[in-house]
DNA sequence: CGTTCATATTGATGGTTGTCGATGTATTGA
DNA sequence: TCAATACATCGACAACCATCAATATGAACG
């Protein structure tokens, strides 16, 4: 294992390496991998996930995502601080207003580690 | 929606319908799906389902999963109940042995909902 | 039968997490 | 400077979860 791979972020970990079914995973990148998955399991940050990735422009305001729920402002803003903190979503501040825009490259990893079609 | 999807099960919902990045998931289909997503999103059932997947025709045994881990047999044997509920790892019992396998079709289709490359 | 071995179940416990109301911060406009 | 709006943070609480020791189940074998 080398010294850098000890410093690798989550976002970093699931890019890097064998899907699931070809090589036992080890504990370290398991641990570095799972916030990913753990970020997105959970029904109103993974419709979160796809509401954003599904908006014109691949981003949208967090005050659009507000009206999306039957849950308080400040839950939302939780779930987008989870989603954002794992990697998952990129953050932008334009006047009053933030846009979160999902990193579609790093769900394309997670799901590369997960099914291993590459 | 139709009623058939109503009774879909987390694998079958999963298996289904179009990516997340595509158009914005429903509270339903995100419901059916997060189990699967909850069940991998675990450092311990992450490793367990890939021990499984790379080992040596796609199943192993409870005794060499146990081995593995630093762990009470019996927390292993909750966390492949776990996997197995959510219909990500098959169970079959020979002699006293209990071999569990993985599902890679359910695997896949949760990478593609993910992922979206399909 | 009774013993041994492999696995599952139960019950308890400490830690994590989703949610909310209240409050804070920052930007805009009057 | 004041008020209004958008979003984040804080503190609290209930629900959930990973883990273990103890125990149960059940198959194989004397």
């Amino acid at each position: 294992m080398s010294k850098s791979e000890l410093t690798l972020t989550p976002v970093e970990t699931v890019a890097c390496c064998s899907p699931l079914v070809r090589e036992p995973l080890s504990a370290d990148r398991a641990d570095r991998v799972v916030p990913l998955l753990k970020a997105l399991a959970d029904p109103v940050r993974l419709r979160l996930v796809s509401i954003v990735a599904a908006s014109e422009g691949g981003e949208a305001c967090v005050c659009d995502l507000n009206d999306a729920f039957d849950l308080s402002q400040p839950t939302i803003s939780h779930h987008l601080k989870v989603l954002h903190e794992a990697g998952l979503l990129d953050r932008t501040k334009r006047g009053v207003w933030v846009y979160y825009a999902v990193r579609r490259d790093v769900l394309a990893d997670v799901a590369t580690l997960i099914g291993g079609s590459a």
